[in-house]
DNA sequence: TCTGATGTTTACGTTCACGTAAGATTTGGA
DNA sequence: TCCAAATCTTACGTGAACGTAAACATCAGA
């Protein structure tokens, strides 16, 4: 028989906001305040002063949103913006889960997710690019720097007995 | 011989913070501000009152600065750690323009430069390595949604006569 | 030389993304 | 049942990164 009240390592169960917030590195007030703001869901049916409570698919959740805001260096309205995407993948994977769905809003839904996750990746790919082209400006660079030391070197030695060469670093 | 007052397409020569800004896409107060905090260099000599002026090295220099602040997502006061590196490279290009320095200094100061970049190459690869993981994970899901969109139109197209397929858009 | 556009300094205002404090309430456990 | 620890709500505080306004001063061109 299933336990009726709450339970730590029960999945579908309720983490406290302070073990969340230690789960994915942050702070209560953090996660209020993105509630707040509207990037997180407020628990529907909180009775107003009960403690908010959390599923271990939603600390997923929010994992995901910090990593976007840090990584795409977006504000909170945009990564709003972006999460009303999301939130509409979720919802097309539940209806999709509830096999009741006619062949035709399906494919509606799935085409609908399909576009979201288009837009989250164009935003990534530019970013990626974008530093992509940084890192190799920056190999090149290195690479002349370490040229002229190796001339430099070559110089020396040819007038100098050898001394200590370069420390190692591959090109990787 | 030479101009005597500044001039535009003068390179050494002189332009006012609302061209820079304009030509790197942000405000004169913006460009004070970076001053004010000592990212960029006061012009050492400038009589207190007068127009800052600034050559076309510089305007380089801010777009550097700012690339580096977005796609680095990084505080001024962290870029500005940053830049004492940057700052120390120009200091060594200055140093190695002028023939005169000792083939051991001159070694020495190209080794401080290749650590500089080296650093700022950790940061890079870093966040180009994070944002490409990213960017896969974002592909295989998407890979997997257009895979369910395949077969539910395979289904279909089995029982009802062909319609409209994905709309185009190559896998890259 | 005069003048309108652009700059300069100083200082206070603003937005974002939380931090912090206070007082009441809730919760899980002894 | 009782309690300490964690949460809740509300509200004001804060640091970073500029925006904006005011009252001059400079600059380049006519």
């Amino acid at each position: 028989m299933p336990r009726k009240r709450p339970d730590k390592s029960d999945d579908d169960a309720s983490l406290r906001i302070g073990d969340v917030a230690g789960l994915v590195g942050t702070t209560p007030r953090t996660i209020r305040y993105y509630e707040e703001v509207g990037l997180l869901a407020e628990g529907a049916a909180r009775p107003a002063g009960r403690h908010r409570l959390y599923t271990h698919a939603e600390v997923e959740r929010l994992r995901e949103v910090i990593r976007l805001k840090e990584l795409l260096g977006l504000t909170l309205e945009e990564l709003k913006e972006l999460l009303a995407a999301e939130e509409a993948r979720a919802e097309v994977r539940a209806q999709l889960q509830r096999e009741d769905v006619a062949p035709g809003h399906r494919r509606e839904l799935l085409l609908q997710a399909g576009g979201h996750i288009d837009r989250q990746l164009e935003l990534v790919r530019k970013r990626a690019g974008e530093l992509a082209k940084l890192q190799a400006e920056l190999c090149d660079t290195r690479k002349r720097v370490r040229r002229r030391i190796r001339e430099l070197d070559a110089h020396r030695d040819a007038t100098f007995p050898p001394a200590q060469t370069l420390e190692g670093a591959g090109e990787r």
